[in-house]
RNA sequence: CGGGGCGUAGCGCAGCCUGGUAGCGCGACGGUUUUGGGUACCGUAGGCCGGAGGUUCGAAUCCUCUCGCCCCGACCA
């Protein structure tokens, strides 16, 4: 993309209503638009950013082998009088009434109309297991809206269903949703530590909390230090099986680390005092394994091999795909501005041309511009007529993981620079190496998807 | 919902107490200048002072009501 011909508003003053930094970054990149308390326009980066993370959710799902669809926004008020939380859930739930004067709601969550359409066209265990999910827009009518994207009231969420004939099943696919999701989190350049935690009001008795460490975290996390030093790399799972989804739920949550809601001194106090740390984290995600909560007052049965019907054991998970560019700014900035790890980054590097008008840096750089399109990656060509400091502040602002500055100077030895915004360390290199580095830097990144399985 | 605060140019703000022709900085636009970290200068455009009612000869300013937004708290992906 040629920054002449973008839509990036960016600011140049704080705006006044921003108190964390990333609400006040993603408004001051021009990522997004407030229009009501707690409901937001994504402008063109936001909306880069923002389908860059869907992205690698839909992958990372799709490789566990859960199956995509999409369910409305707006849902018909009896299919939670059916499971009772029509009444239950209260004011956090947009109540919305027709021209015919039926009543609707704009989902806050989707179990009820999961379970619709799994009663309406299965019947047998043999097309279990299911796991089904969505990624759609969401709407709770939070008391209060703060914090941007983080605490927003419509936000993006990925909530994924599963169907179970038996209890172990449904845990194995709660265990299976457990690694998809450490997955997804590295993928994106986060440590989302699994927290045990507490049911809420979708209700469940086997639940983690994903949490990012971050200052400005709602929640307080203890934990046992060990547990940040798990990662979980490039390793291969088997989501079938049973025994290696299991084995990396008991390695990531064989420590210490609770939130505040489920946090139990007395447990704590016998992790060594060196390892105790007290923090605050933001939470991306949440898996649940509630059993027959839904399937049984909504009569989602299947009959099983031995003839009789069942209700099945069901489980939902959800990943908040729009809060997580506030955590991942939250994990990743300097006073300059935003700092993308390179999965999620909206562009994959920036051209700064220094001399716009100037022959030699104009074609140097739509030369370089050319072939990094041509390799398969995304660069934003600053090619506005403003001076080097204000494509700088631009670029360091927006967070581009890597720049290339084009230059007179450089260019009379065939020299560009390379930067990497997060160290701010520099290379003279030709035009051509530049290129190759970043392709090399890139090759990971661009080459996960699940096609490639 | 309780407590606190704010709505004046695209953004950030002053003016309000003590009523009398609506201002500053940044940004935008047109020039000149400059070209390796938000350059400098000249000029131009841009405002029903959130909305409604009232007091007054006269309201951004005083009074009443209302809408919106932000912050703290209880609640939450």
């Amino acid at each position: 993309m040629r920054l002449s011909r973008y839509f990036l508003p960016v600011l140049k003053e704080d705006p006044k209503e921003a108190q964390i930094v990333s609400h006040r970054l993603m408004l001051r990149a021009g990522m997004i638009k407030q229009q009501a308390a707690g409901i937001y326009s994504w402008l063109p980066l936001g909306f880069k950013v923002l389908r860059r993370i869907e992205q690698i959710v839909h992958d990372e799902q799709q490789r566990a082998g859960h199956i995509p669809m999409l369910m409305p926004t707006l849902q018909p008020a009896d299919l939670w009088r059916e499971s009772g939380r029509y009444d239950d859930y209260g004011e956090e739930m947009l109540r919305i009434r027709d021209r015919q004067k039926r009543d609707l709601l704009y989902g806050p969550t989707n179990e009820e109309m999961i379970t619709d359409i799994f009663r309406s066209h299965v019947n047998s265990y043999k097309d279990l297991p299911l796991t089904l999910y969505h990624i759609q827009w969401k709407f709770r009518d939070e008391i209060r809206p703060r914090f941007g994207v983080m605490r927003g009231r419509e936000f993006l969420m990925k909530d994924g269903y599963t169907f179970d004939l038996t209890k172990e099943d449904a845990l194995h696919a709660y265990n299976r949703h457990l690694v998809s999701y450490l997955r997804s989190y590295e993928r994106m350049g986060l440590q989302a530590i699994p927290m045990r935690a507490d049911g809420g009001p979708i209700g469940g008795d086997y639940t983690h909390e994903f949490l990012v460490l971050a200052e400005t975290g709602e929640s307080e996390v203890f934990y046992d230090s060990h547990i940040t030093d798990l990662t979980f790399g490039d390793r291969q799972i088997d989501y079938d099986s049973v025994e290696e989804c299991q084995a990396v739920l008991d390695e990531f949550t064989s420590r210490y680390a609770r939130t505040d809601e489920t946090h139990d001194q007395a447990i704590f106090d016998q992790v060594p005092e060196e390892r105790r740390r007290t923090a605050r984290g933001i939470e991306v995600g949440q898996i649940f394994y509630f059993g027959t909560k839904y399937s049984e007052p909504m009569g989602a049965t299947v009959v099983g091999p031995d003839g009789q019907r069942v209700p099945v054991h069901m489980g939902s998970h959800g990943i908040g795909v729009s809060r997580l560019l506030g955590a991942i700014i939250e994990a990743n900035h300097d006073d300059r501005g935003i700092i993308w790890p390179e999965g999620v980054t909206p562009f994959h590097v920036g051209i700064v041309n220094l001399k716009q008008g100037d022959n030699s840096t104009d074609s140097a750089c739509e030369a370089i511009y050319a072939e990094l399109q041509a390799r398969g990656l995304d660069p934003l060509y600053d090619d506005r007529d403003e001076r080097a400091g204000a494509k700088f502040a631009s670029m360091d602002l927006i967070g581009l993981p890597w720049r290339i500055t084009v230059g007179p100077r450089g260019l009379a030895s065939n020299k560009v620079e390379l930067t990497n915004r997060r160290t701010g360390t520099s290379e003279e290199l030709s035009p051509k190496d530049a290129i190759a580095r970043l392709v090399q830097i890139y090759q990971p990144v661009l080459g996960l998807t699940v096609q490639d399985r």
